[in-house]
RNA sequence: GGGCGGAUAGCUCAGCGGUAGAGCGUCGCCCUUACAAGGCGAAUGUCACAGGUUCGAGCCCUGUUCCGCCCA
């Protein structure tokens, strides 16, 4: 295997284009109604089929494909099932609009059957694209079980179902306000229009009453509709106009007289004037006032929202104008009593963006507090559960409060209706066509030879379409054969997961609930998981009109510049590098914990394109130093293995385990996270350089075993990654000397959790370890030591344990913190100018004082005790409360204790180790060892006095602080170093500092807990001496006392080594 | 008008009672033969504001202010 090699840095677009066509072709993807797995299956939330993917598809490219891949992987009978959906306004317009650019022609130009040839030829066009989208997505869905909502099957069940609702009195028709569109010429369902606060006006208009000389005065947002008023109305308990009830006004411009009536309903007091008038035929609150009523209803506009005859001479104009001339002749009349400006709230059509006409006309509705009631139980008995748990109640808020569902579109494009009219004996206009607002519809699943009441057989099917979200309704029943009992309906019904974008719960996900318990008797998944929307890094929605669409397809491809939208061409002026699929869908994978927007940004997607540059380097490694290893039989851990393999086995399986929880809980973000933590954090920083030295050396056994526990985290992590990287982790996969191999990495089984691997003694045994290495390169760090200096290290331990193990270990210990040698002993003599690293139960040191700088070890070492002594601060004022004591659980009040004890322990050690290391001749004797410096701190009080901040520019140190440090006496005892320092400031050197007079300075300060000030005294004195005055670094100035020991000062580990040491448990959820 | 979501490091976001975290970015040192799409180290936070509950509050409660969404 020693001839594999892989190319240095990965390349996505050639791995990528590979591997689809063979899993398809091997029919990976496909689902067998007749298997014995359990089942668990998904269908793809139809994509329009004209139109092209954009990154919310994406996402649910990616999220579902992670399930499926997943459940697939363990064990399970997979169906992920593609489709798409024909999309009635949105298709017919762009089919409209293209017939107009090109053959500057109308779809009536056409005809209907001609137009919708047009519509199937686009859809053959353009169809395909989006499966060839989801193909490089890597998506792997069942393809030979594609469907198309006009489909013959799908259409067959369309039909099925409107007859069976229409039979049980769940679909009529009925002459009822709609909204409606007046560009797309079509009724819309309420959904469909989107309501946008406005600044509008409200203008108060004079209605004059019949016989006398009294005047109503309406407030109305649209003065044109009161050429259709039929009534005025006021609150019936308003004194104002008691009495007027019953009366008339007579309506201006119009001259009809119309009846002032009571309604408590309608009016609200405090509102305008009081009274409103009422248009029953253009408002929606008019209406149910009108019905209530008994109001007559008069249509003022056509279907274009223009003025009809019944609005006498103001019939023929648009409805904007219709409302300056009204507004003209009551002022000319005098009868506009004023104009105040207004918010409102104007509804537009979601497609064409047109403000909604409410128009009077007959429709199919579908009736649905019926259907409404068991979806709601179902969800309320926990049949279906959503994900995130707060769309619940947003379900249940919509559907309690639900209207009658208008499904009639006067469009072409669609499911026609299966109703029929009688040619011969329904009701004619005069202009001689049928008049389908009159007639007897017919309902059958096919056209009726004769008409039942005049046996005439010539019949014609309703015109209008069915709303595309009725057929989406059925999606997850029709598209599996229903009305058949099919195999693939018993096996795969109800789905398991539904995966949608939030913003259609209702459009969607709540019809097919409805629909799918109403002729399923079950619903239709068991999983509602809702995913937020994709915008741009800025937060802000992706428009054309923007340019800041991205293209997935770009994304995973790379794109030329001129082929980029303005905004991605901005940042990409060289063009899209290519960031691969699999970047991309990790990338959205991890931003699924943000709330409502996903914000993408395209560093991110280089992040993790750069992660699964790491995974293959990381193989490449592995790869090139197996030699001629195969795996065997054997279980791993079958083998002699070293602690570092024990270590990274037992983290492997916490990563195995961290990502079932998280995949269990559609925590798509904490799966990954888990992923790449392992990966990187965990494999790559620690397991690999610590196989190094076996791998490299001349131990056959070492090499054997490390080899093997190498091998076997990567088939496990790459299978764990499948889901999340289908393509890179293939590939690689393919290259792994595997003793039993599947075909391919996304038919071999996911990885589940193994006892064996588990192993806390590894995991206890790594920590100090990890510590120590840590605590060396942290010394290198901080002395800007090239990585090529080798030091000499000594450890002193209590612990003989510990000792031992770091004596086992020591190879681990010089390999990887870059040590000539270390010694390992028991506390003793310390050495002389040397850095120090205190961890728990041992200390390292580092005695070359020519090659530290001790000035920066220092630094080091004083912010150290600083973050010590700060959480000694907090905690012991913890501690100090009684009642803390007395009520907090017992091991939170032994754990701080404890802790208090271990940090003095390790601040005594820091303050000695930095007193050792004093410039020039203030190093101590071993023997008489100083006192730490924290039992010399003075008293707050005292502190506070001394020390005024400095101020911005030069400021003369030794003045400032002369008479002030005059009086100051340090309790606790003469510390000789510190009392010089004040004794040099006391004389107010003129000649300034020395760097010793600042060292001694910054101990000062660490004595008196003022961190800042004594990490700049510790810079101070890494300078060469300066000349009479001092710049000070003009950062900013010291905080006052009380708020600097506010701040908490915390030792921080990094979360790597977090990670890897003592908390066992991964984060969870 | 009703409802919901958000406000935590420069940016994007986790955390939801017990020592403030990640990724990206920033700074320093390194081309150490898996990876410079890299390694090691470092810095960085009045957890929106004001009250309250609690021994203890980003975390729970009550208000407030912003930003965003949905429904009427």
């Amino acid at each position: 295997m020693a001839d594999i090699e892989l190319s240095k840095a990965y390349d996505p677009t050639e791995v990528e284009g590979r591997w689809y066509p063979v899993w398809n072709g091997r029919g990976y993807f496909r689902a067998d109604p007749a298997s014995p797995k359990p089942p668990f299956s998904i269908v793809l939330p139809p994509p329009n089929v004209t139109g092209s993917l954009h990154l919310g598809h994406a996402l649910t490219a990616t999220l579902q494909d992670v399930l499926i891949r997943w459940k697939r992987m363990s064990g399970y009978n997979c169906l992920w099932l593609p489709g798409t959906d024909h999309a009635g306004i949105a298709t017919q317009m762009v089919v409209e609009k293209e017939l107009k650019k090109t053959e500057k022609k109308s779809r009536h130009d056409l005809g209907r059957e001609e137009f919708l040839k047009r519509v199937w030829q686009w859809k053959a066009k353009y169809g395909a694209r989006i499966g060839e989208q989801h193909q490089v997505l890597g998506a792997s869905l069942d393809w030979t079980r594609e469907r198309f909502t006009l489909d013959a099957g799908l259409s067959a069940a369309v039909r099925e179902v409107f007859v069976r609702l229409h039979d049980e009195g769940l679909i009529y028709r009925a002459q009822k306000l709609i909204n409606w569109c007046p560009s797309c010429l079509t009724a819309l369902s309420d959904l469909e229009v989107e309501h946008e606060e406005q600044d509008g006006k409200l203008w108060h208009l004079a209605y004059p009453v019949t016989g006398g000389t009294q005047k109503l005065v309406v407030a109305t947002t649209r003065p044109e509709t009161m050429l259709g008023d039929t009534a005025v109305a006021v609150h019936p308990e308003d004194p104002r106009y008691a009495g007027l009830v019953g009366k008339t006004v007579t309506l201006p411009l119009v001259g009809r007289e119309i009846p002032i009536i009571a309604d408590a309903e309608l009016v609200n007091r405090e509102f305008g004037t009081g009274v409103v008038k009422v248009t029953p035929a253009h408002d929606f609150n008019d209406y149910q006032t009108g019905l209530r009523h008994k109001l007559p209803m008069v249509s003022i506009f056509d279907e274009e929202a223009r003025t009809n005859a019944a609005a006498g001479k103001y019939a023929g104009l648009d409805r904007y104008e219709a409302r300056k001339r009204v507004l003209e002749d009551l002022t000319a009349l005098g009868l506009l009593e004023k104009e105040e400006p207004h918010r409102l709230a104007i509804g537009a059509c979601q497609r064409c963006n047109t403000v909604v006409e409410p128009r009077l006309s007959p429709q199919w509705f579908v009736k649905i507090e019926p259907l409404a009631k068991p979806a709601i139980e179902a969800v309320e008995q926990g049949k279906t559960r959503f994900y995130p748990e707060g769309w619940t109640q947003t379900y249940f808020a919509w559907m309690r409060n639900i209207h009658d569902w208008c499904i009639s579109r006067q469009l072409w494009w669609g499911h026609q209706i299966p109703a029929y009219y009688c040619a011969a004996c329904s009701p004619r206009l005069s202009n001689g066509t049928l008049d389908y607002g009159r007639a007897e519809p017919m309902v059958a699943r096919a056209k009726p030879a004769t008409c039942p009441k005049c046996r005439g057989s010539e019949l014609v099917q309703d015109p209008d379409v069915l709303d595309t979200w009725f057929s989406s309704g059925l999606w997850p029943f029709s598209t599996l054969g229903w009305p058949e009992w099919t195999p693939e309906l018993k096996a795969f019904y109800p789905t398991s997961v539904m995966e949608t974008g939030h913003d259609i719960i209702f459009f969607w996900v709540a019809r097919m609930m409805m629909m799918g318990l109403h002729f399923m008797q079950d619903v239709p998944f068991r999983v509602v998981y809702l995913h937020a929307m994709v915008r741009d890094e800025k937060g802000e929605k992706m428009s054309k009109t923007k340019g800041n669409v991205i293209d997935p397809l770009d994304v995973v491809r790379g794109a030329k510049a001129e082929a980029l939208p303005p905004a991605m061409r901005n940042k990409f002026p060289e063009g899209m590098p290519a960031f691969g699929a699999d970047a991309l869908r990790f990338t959205l994978a991890s931003l699924t914990q943000q709330g409502r927007d996903i914000k993408l940004s395209l560093d991110r997607v280089a992040g993790y394109k750069a992660f699964a540059n790491k995974i293959w380097n990381a193989a490449r490694f592995a790869l090139m130093n197996l030699g001629d290893f195969r795996q065997d039989a054997k279980h791993v851990k079958d083998r002699p293995l070293s602690l570092a393999d024990r270590w990274i086995l037992a983290r492997l399986n916490r990563a195995i385990r961290g990502t079932h929880e998280a995949l269990a809980g559609y925590q798509f973000a904490d799966a990954a996270s888990t992923l790449y933590q392992f990966l990187w954090g965990e494999l790559c920083d620690w397991y690999i350089e610590l196989a190094k030295p076996a791998l490299y050396g001349d131990d056959p056994a070492a090499k054997e075993s490390t080899r093997a526990t190498l091998v076997f985290c990567l088939d496990q992590v790459l299978r764990l990654l499948h889901p999340f990287m289908p393509f890179i982790t293939e590939e690689i996969w393919q290259k792994l000397p595997l003793s039993q191999r599947a075909e391919s990495v996304m038919v071999a089984p996911y990885p589940e959790t193994d006892r064996r691997l588990e192993d806390a003694a590894a995991e206890k045994e790594m920590a100090p370890l990890i510590a120590a290495i840590e605590g060396l390169r942290a010394i290198r760090g901080e002395s800007n030591l090239p990585p090529a200096t080798r030091l000499e290290a000594i450890v002193q331990s209590p612990d003989a344990e510990l000792r031992a193990t770091l004596e086992r270990w020591r190879h681990y210990l010089c390999a990887l913190a870059g040590l000539s040698g270390v010694t390992i002993g028991p506390p003793g003599p310390k050495p002389r100018q040397s850095a120090a690293f205190v961890g728990e139960r041992l200390e390292i040191f580092v005695p070359l004082a020519g090659v530290i700088d001790l000035a920066e070890e220092r630094v080091r070492l004083a912010k150290e005790i600083a973050r010590s002594e700060g959480e000694i601060a907090s905690t012991t004022k913890r501690l100090d409360n009684p009642s803390f004591v007395a009520r907090a659980p017992a091991e939170v009040v032994e754990k701080d204790r404890a802790r208090v004890a271990e940090l003095t322990a390790r601040t005594a050690k820091l303050a000695e180790n930095l007193r050792r290391i004093a410039p020039e001749s203030s190093v101590p004797d071993e023997k008489k060892a100083a006192p730490a410096v924290a039992s010399i701190v003075p008293t707050p009080e005292i502190a506070e006095v001394k020390i005024a901040g400095p101020m911005e520019g030069a400021v003369d140190l030794s003045a400032e602080f002369k008479g002030e440090l005059a009086g100051m006496t340090v309790p606790g005892g003469p510390d000789p170093v510190v009392n010089e320092a004040l004794e040099k400031l006391r004389e107010g050197t003129k000649s300034g500092l020395s760097p010793t007079d600042h060292y001694d300075l910054g101990v000062a300060y660490m004595g008196m807990g003022l961190v800042d000030d004594a990490v700049r005294e510790f810079n101070a004195a890494k300078k060469p001496a300066p000349k009479a005055t001092k710049k000070l670094p003009s950062k900013r100035a010291p905080l006052p006392r009380s708020r600097r020991a506010a701040k908490k000062p915390v030792a921080k580990k990094k979360a790597k080594a977090k990670a890897a040491a003592k908390k066992p448990a991964p984060r969870k959820r």
